[in-house]
DNA sequence: AGGCGATTCAAACGCATGATTGAATCGCGC
DNA sequence: GCGCGATTCAATCATGCGTTTGAATCGCCT
């Protein structure tokens, strides 16, 4: 049977009259901001407008909604971190590749993902928050979707810091990504709360700088 | 009026009969391996082994045990980290401090109250987890518990990597907490889990490895 | 022995949550 | 203009939550 045409509602054309989004936007933006578990579906469907049934109708439940949450925010973010990474493997042709490159590969599309956010800058707490709130439902695709990303990167610092044992390079991965979702966060220890947010780049050169340091430090305890 | 003995119930001679340390350690328990808002009151009595409205009796609410929580758990570790750092001062005499001491004085205490912690390192977890859940209940406790720390802490490292501008400092101490905090809420990006988690003074070692690095990096992007 | 304050307990309260229902509404394709 | 699937909506469900209550229990002190 042929697919006639498309669906009603303007046969996908429109693929969704808006509800859809406004939901993923709404339960983005107080994920980000009151925490994942303590969002109600009720202070979702208020803020975008719709009804409380829309959830379930477009998405099938709360858990699920955060899960394609999290497809539509975080893999575009992991596709950029790796088609940047590509292009530094294929510019070094086998050979060692340049540390700052590919940590700017890893770093600069998260927060570049966070400002781009329609308006809010609240993709990096919502992107912290699931480091923090272990939400089993996510367990499995945020391990699917950040599996890529974490042994490409990994196997690009070897060949970036090649004096690191193994063990090392790992905890030294995991040290980055800690520094990485603290500043997402957006917690500072020492700012006035009155200071208004500096610009990402400087954010970005700062990050790079301590991690790079960091990562290539010499792995001797000679101090 | 003279206080005519001790109270009641043994007179304050045990402070409680268990009771109140019993719920202590379930909520600390439970609150890091599920998370501070996903715990409910019914699931620490449960695990505590007491009645529902125990708590309410000894803390007046669920929020206000958060709160003791706190009070009994970090006060504690930076109380030690505030000693370390007034012995390292008190040594150099007015001089520049020496940066891998005074990395070990911030970073050690926090590793060692985990797995000081009554049979189970959740405390690494629970401390990771107050600064991912924004309870405002907490906001006032953390700040009066922190402030010192930081303020004093910041202060020292301005001492031991004199070449850093303010702000760079201030951002490379903000780095320096995201490094900790990931690490001790233990998630490792690369760990197989099954491996066994690794002897605590081999992590810190690893961590102020990087962290020294990272903190006297030049501050001028000489890649 | 008896009194009394501290403590425990089972039961219930009101409320907010995530989920579900079934009818109403919409808008295209026929 | 009619039918039909897609979508919205108000109302409701059962459940679990934090909290409160009032009576029972415990153990020291006089």
């Amino acid at each position: 049977m042929i697919e006639s045409r498309f669906g009603p509602n303007g046969g996908n054309r429109l693929p969704q009259p808006d509800t859809k989004n406004r939901l993923l936007e709404a339960a983005e933006r107080l994920f980000a901001s009151e925490g994942l578990s303590r969002t109600s579906l009720r202070a979702i469907t208020c803020e975008a407008g719709v009804n409380v049934a829309a959830v379930h109708y477009h998405f099938g439940s709360k858990d699920e909604l955060l899960v394609e949450l999290v497809r539509r925010r975080i893999a575009p973010m992991n596709e950029e971190r790796l088609a940047r990474l590509d292009a530094i493997e294929r510019a070094s042709e086998g050979g060692p590749l340049p540390l700052e490159p590919v940590l700017r590969a890893f770093v600069e599309p998260a927060f570049r993902f966070r400002s781009e956010m329609s308006g809010h800058e609240q993709l990096g707490r919502f992107f912290g928050r699931l480091y923090a709130e272990p939400e089993e439902i996510l367990e499995s695709t945020l391990r699917e979707i950040f599996e890529d990303v974490a042994k490409r990167f990994r196997d690009a610092f070897a060949r970036a810091v090649p004096h690191l044992p193994d063990d090392e390079l790992d905890w030294r991965f995991h040290f980055l990504v800690g520094t990485v979702v603290h500043t997402l966060m957006g917690r500072r220890e020492m700012q006035a709360p009155t200071d208004d947010p500096p610009p990402d780049q400087e954010v970005i050169d700062r990050v790079i700088r301590f991690t790079a340091a960091g990562l290539s430090a010499p792995v001797e305890m000679g101090q």
